[in-house]
DNA sequence: CTCCAAAATTGATCTGGGTCAACCGGCTTT
DNA sequence: AAAGCCGGTTGACCCAGATCAATTTTGGAG
């Protein structure tokens, strides 16, 4: 999905009752910085497939993820695709060197986010190292999923691939909305087998054999984790 | 190889006319600030295979790396491991989260690197946003080829990930020895295959066939490249 | 130099996951 | 409610790269 409507809305919204006032870019500031922040930023929508930013493109904009998914991939000129993330509510995009964006995020189903104009923003870090720190930090993190990612795109059998991915998705949405074995899935088969460097058919072989085996139950819009310790002992960590 | 003798010299060597000086953490130094940051760091010299620290170690080091190759790896439960990158001169090793290292790092080859305690080199940082701007200008570099390398690792073929490892490899050495068609490969062929996320049989054969056909010369400790806008090709970027 | 061990190459064979193709709902459109 | 579509599942077959198994080459040590 190409160029479309962006929804703006006037910056009603207070940072301070932010739903991920706590966890993003901005936990790093206090009381009085962020009224300053609020005047920066402004919120932003995207439809379910629309295309925040394109690898390449200039980047004029960071983006605070507020609601929604996204996934961030990088294409190879014949279509391949891999993508290198899923960002959820309180990750921050659009940190580069070289002023562009070294890959593509799309929404994936409806998406709010805070954006920023990169000029103001860099000044506004400028005499701020606290929120530098917190970015670096963020940054760092980042880092160690993406090594972790490594070790399972060049080492790890498609079982282990899928299994850590469930584990994985359902650790990150757990920090977010609480724990539980009922795993949504929003994004598509294509989305996990291009994660994970699997096809689609075998993501889906993969799944109903977790489902034959008891495992795993394959729900609406995602899977139920039925007997988790069998899915650790399959992720092999 | 495990636990081994550390040599250390008196701290004779001058920050000023280090061979790193320009494109180390210490390239955000001014002069003044640059006499402080010597008595810092001391130099330490490693032996070829001996590990610098393990994945898990808690993080009481940071390197600046001065002269030689480290091969940067995880290892699964059951010995399988992914090299997540090899580091050169320049390269700055130990930021992490939660005060742990989150990968192995072995000298490959004899290795000299500044080293620095962690709280004094902290509180050195503290002050100074411009040397921390700079340590986050080069987590994100190393973000940047990581996502690269997930592309590499996901979704292609074998043949690609060998061209585009030499090309790669050529590329780091160049900016730091100038461009060459002679590219020196320190590392086994080992590291190359875990490096790639292949076994060493398929490195081989790969370079072999890069061999027959014109493209490399298979020379002592390196390769020469033949043919390079070939080999461009073949890693199909 | 000779001997030995580790690294690299080469060959033969096997297999996990890819490819190709058919099919199956559930939604939307008309 | 029929038609069309899209995402997902399933089956049959294939192949790139893994595995297993010898050599061959290289690099020290004595």
């Amino acid at each position: 999905m190409k160029p479309s409507v962006v929804t703006i809305e006037p910056n009603w919204q207070l940072c301070s009752d932010c739903a991920v006032r706590g966890s993003a870019v901005c936990s790093s500031l206090d009381a009085v910085e962020l009224r300053e922040f609020e005047h920066l930023g402004r919120r932003v929508h995207f439809a379910s497939g629309e295309t925040v930013f394109s690898e390449e493109d200039i980047t004029t904009l960071f983006y605070n993820l507020l609601e929604g998914v996204m996934r961030l991939y990088k294409l190879l000129p014949d279509g391949r695709r891999q993508i290198v993330g899923f960002a959820l509510p309180g990750d921050f995009l659009g940190m580069n060197i070289l002023g562009r964006h070294n890959f593509s995020a799309d929404a994936i189903g409806a998406v709010t986010a805070c954006q920023f104009a990169k000029v103001p923003f860099g000044r506004f870090i400028e005499d701020r190292p606290h929120l530098l720190r917190r970015i670096n930090e963020l940054a760092i993190r980042e880092l160690s999923q993406a090594r972790d990612h490594m070790v399972l795109l060049g080492r790890r059998s498609a079982d282990e691939k899928v299994a850590a991915f469930l584990l994985g998705w359902r650790e990150r949405l757990a920090s977010l909305k609480g724990a539980s074995d009922t795993v949504p899935l929003p994004m598509s088969r294509q989305d996990i087998a291009d994660y994970l460097g699997l096809t689609i058919e075998t993501v889906s072989r993969t799944f109903t054999k977790l489902e034959r085996h008891g495992v795993i139950e394959i729900i609406h819009g995602g899977i139920s984790l039925l007997d988790p310790a069998k899915v650790e002992a399959l992720a092999a960590a």
